[in-house]
DNA sequence: GATTTAATTCGTATTTGTACGAAATATAGT
DNA sequence: ACTATATTTCGTACAAATACGAATTAAATC
């Protein structure tokens, strides 16, 4: 590779981890819902997805370590909700990265 | 789930799919030296990327497989070029997905 | 026809992702 | 204290992703 080594910048490292947190369509899906019904817990997600409740779970771990949700817990419930801040970071690195 | 079942829809799918291409910073390069350099051959992108070539070709296949890429096979050199068509598709996808 | 060049395909090891059910956690209400 | 509710965590199985080097392909040139 080029001679001087930082592989991947972090421009292109967030990219890739917040592509990662879009690449399977349960998790679109959890999305959609956060961001259009402001619907938000566990149970209301899981009646809308033919998955398990524990599979639901990991899904939304895996969001919320990407950044992209926010879980309120109030055991023994979680209000989930989209995290605005890195939404909107997220948008503007797809909106630059497209826009070409 | 919901009564009855389309689990999800063909644009939740495609969201995925283009998500998926790019949930690699590896691939994430590849696409940012093709569409800013021309850069089209594969032995010019492994000179930038600090991988064995067959991964290069494996990443290569990924990107080519989602669409977004297109490669002009003249053998022994294959030219590859993003896949202008389905770049607008995807981010016409991810602008509409994002704006919310 | 042997060699060189550019790239892909194959075989394979290791890691990560996805799924499930069972068990655990933590609070609220009886 | 017991039970019900909501959700997560654990254990685990199976599939897919990522990486590498070795072998293969296919045309161009010697």
């Amino acid at each position: 590779m080029d001679v001087v080594d930082k592989p991947y910048t972090e421009r292109q490292k967030l990219i890739a981890k917040f592509s990662n947190a879009l690449a399977n369509p349960v998790r679109v899906a959890i999305l959609e819902l956060l961001s259009t019904d402001k619907c938000c817990y566990h149970r209301e997600m899981f009646s809308h997805l033919p998955i398990a409740k524990s599979t639901l779970s990991q899904h939304l771990k895996v969001l919320s370590d990407a950044g992209l949700i926010q879980g309120d817990a109030d055991p023994p419930k979680t209000k989930y909700c989209i995290d605005t801040e890195n939404w909107g970071l997220a948008k503007g690195l797809f909106l630059g990265f497209f826009d070409r």
